[in-house]
DNA sequence: GACGGATTCTGACTGGCCGTCAGATTTTCC
DNA sequence: GGAAAATCTGACGGCCAGTCAGAATCCGTC
């Protein structure tokens, strides 16, 4: 497999198409994130960065297919976060290292929420290659996770009753998930700083063993 | 407030008009936990129960209006999985408990999922109607679970660094996505009752700080 | 510096769905 | 049986998706 970029029907593509493309790529992420995917309407994509409809669909079969792409590039961005995730976490740095990873998960949600709900709504309904991106993308922290859980287990700090892949998986969903709740959650008292903290706390606990 | 059931235009409707609504809710419903969410159309829903989209106008503004309502309905088969969650799970028959709940859970899950895809994606997109009863169902969960994870922490089995509501949050927030996750993680060795019995251990773990 | 082929872009069109409204059909009640 | 109320729908204007033929631009070559 070439790293080169194609158009829609397969043609490698040039420079100044290259930034078209981007362009469109630019423009899709930010109108998803201004007005959410049941309003994204190809028009305003094109509109967004003054060309036409036919253009965009030079690139993509549809605005899945863009959407796609962004996904993959937020799965880049959130290879960086496993080297937090190290086997090792001691009684005295673990929790320090859980909220460093916390930090770095939030960084990244902050960036790309619009993108990965649209992921995961539709690796949800089923969307063969939406599932391929969301779960390679949780593997990657899924892996890493899975190991450290099953040193508590084994060392006895956790339950044997946890499976370390589905708790792994359950440590993922509980950062995703909560992170998606945060704007309601701050009317309610709940500051970025103590999801923060009670998000690191609470993944210290659940995969060392140590409270 | 009444709970005289009203069409699109406010005004009250009889017998024959409330079998036609249900019609077009169960529709909607349907269609939504086939095709998903981007792929409803009006026309379709109309046609399942054979009759023409102005009828549908004629109950609802618009399609979003009908999710809402599937939503509340929804809630409503939530109230009573707070039973599942009054304090006092011990060392004995805590994590019993804590299955028991799961199990309720996962069920309201299979039943509501497509519906509460939808409602999630909406609240977090902004929209006022789906955040609000997406707000008030959770809460249903969140305040007794609230309860018991203060109990946890006052007796010292819970660090202090948890916040109670955060962390209740965090509890529904993890069993709302994992089982969003099921699919994939079936194709990966983790069954149904892997899931089961993870999230029960975990859910018991963070709730009352036994082990 | 201008010519020709390759690349990139777009105007204009078809088809389909949304949402509305006037009026047809059915039910209710006297 | 007939009038009034309730319920339903055919038909339409407007908007967006997606396509295609050809226009505009670029780039290497002489």
């Amino acid at each position: 497999m070439s790293d080169d970029i194609h158009a829609a029907d397969g043609r490698v593509i040039g420079t100044r198409a290259q930034a078209t493309r981007r362009k469109l790529l630019d423009a899709t992420a930010k109108l998803l994130s201004e007005q959410g995917i049941l309003d994204l309407r190809v028009v305003d994509i094109s509109r967004e960065i003054g060309t036409s409809p036919a253009t965009f669909y030079h690139y993509f079969n549809d605005v899945d297919e863009a959407i796609l792409e962004l996904a993959r590039e937020a799965t880049e961005d959130e290879k960086p976060l496993v080297d937090h995730l190290q086997p090792g976490w001691s009684a005295v740095d673990g929790l320090t290292r859980a909220g460093q990873f916390v930090d770095a998960y939030m960084r990244f949600w902050d960036t790309h929420h619009a993108v990965l709900r649209v992921r995961n709504l539709k690796a949800e309904e089923g969307d063969r290659h939406f599932r391929k991106v969301r779960t390679e993308a949780n593997l990657l922290l899924m892996d890493a996770l899975q190991d450290m859980i099953r040193d508590g287990v084994s060392a006895g700090r956790l339950p044997k009753s946890l499976d370390p892949f589905t708790t792994a998986a359950a440590v993922v969903a509980m950062c995703e998930r909560l992170l998606g709740y945060q704007p309601e959650m701050a009317k309610r008292g709940s500051s970025k700083d103590t999801i923060r903290d009670t998000l690191a706390t609470l993944i210290y606990g659940i995969i060392t063993g140590h409270d």
